[in-house]
DNA sequence: GTCTATATCGGGATAGAC
DNA sequence: GTCTATCCCGATATAGAC
């Protein structure tokens, strides 16, 4: 329970940074000023976060984590499919909540295939296939079209990125629009899923697990 | 003809500024290069964009301009939905094609709702309507569901959008991965369309519809 | 190993002289 | 409209205290 000395000033300079973020946004938050609410020099930062970017790698890392955990102890009792998916999604949700504004940041990177920080980028593959990994466990127990199985956890994972990039835009109270299109879009993905099954879709299934496939070798 | 003495110096800032960004990188480049590139003072540079990221606005909006145009002109003849939609993508990613690594940065904006250089933000509204105006152009001259019709062209831009960004991802020899995507994927969102007009669907159709009008009021 | 203090540099952005 | 000087900040480096 003790953590060391190191660990916990590493803790205090992340979380100031974290603070900051949240209230005066990522690139109006300064190095000197992450330092001096962490109550260290400019260069303890700097020991410790090789860049102000580094910080919000740890920040995605962390969250991984601890979101991982909730969602494997939901996970581990029976339920329909919707539920299943849907406890995924409300887990990472509600540990993302106080941080919406901050993750704005994280996502600014998303687009750009060489940088470390996007969702699709080397160094967050193992958060990514962790992510991908909870939504094939949410899955175990459903009848699923054979070519389409391997799939579906890729694309609820993307379907997960899509929620929250509306999420972060979403500026209703208490993105209460966001929680709607969960309502909304959740049921409707489930029953493709099942519609997916009849014969009379199955050429146009088969189309679409050749797209699938085409476009893959993990995208980047 | 004759441009001010202004306007071409704003051209000429605009354009080494592309060449620079392209050849060596949006944050690679620094603006004492454009400047001396373009043969003007950092501060010259500083009068015509106010920001690196302004000159990526201005080269987004002109890019908007003259793809319009040619579209305008490909859309006048009668065709298929799927070759009249093509036709607009293809002319966008033609557009597009020498600036694959610069629009990297445009899109690097695409998540933070307050940017102004986001695709979905206020500053780039006309922008975006012209665009969701040429998809209701190619869009005419189909039978669609009444209820589904006037939520397509919006569907389609979005759809545009999630090529772009696939695009800007492929680093395969000249993005044949996109191409093949979009060889796919067209085809089969053309054939949802024609699929949702029948009465089975009828009740999944109405859902989407809902859910697309819930999600609305442009986003932002 | 864990920091403080300080100096330095490069680059985005601005102010004001001309 | 254009240039020069300047500011601020992220990042790096270094010397040294403990």
């Amino acid at each position: 329970m003790s953590r060391s000395k190191s660990a916990e000033t590493r803790e205090r300079i992340l979380t100031a940074a974290i603070e900051l973020f949240q209230t005066r946004g990522f690139a109006e938050t300064t190095m000197r000023e992450i330092a001096a609410a962490a109550g260290v020099a400019l260069g303890g930062a700097y020991y410790y976060f090789a860049s102000k970017e580094a910080m919000v790698m740890a920040f995605y890392e962390r969250s991984a984590e601890v979101v991982h955990e909730r969602v494997a102890g939901v996970l581990a009792g029976p339920a329909r499919l919707e539920e299943r998916v849907r406890a995924v999604l409300d887990a990472r949700f509600e540990y993302f909540a106080p941080h919406r504004r901050f993750l704005g940041a994280l996502f600014r990177h998303a687009a750009d295939p060489r940088d470390p920080l996007s969702p699709f980028s080397e160094e967050t593959r193992a958060i990514r296939e962790e992510s991908v990994a909870e939504f094939a466990v949410a899955l175990e127990g459903t009848r699923l079209p054979r070519d389409l199985a391997p799939h579906l956890p890729w694309l609820l994972w993307l379907y997960q990125m899509g929620l929250i990039l509306f999420w972060i835009y979403d500026r209703s109270p208490r993105q209460q629009r966001t929680r709607r299109l969960v309502d909304l879009s959740l049921p409707l993905f489930v029953q493709l899923i099942d519609l997916a099954r009849l014969p009379l879709v199955r050429t146009l299934r088969r189309k679409l697990v050749a797209l699938l496939e085409e476009s893959w070798s993990e995208t980047a």
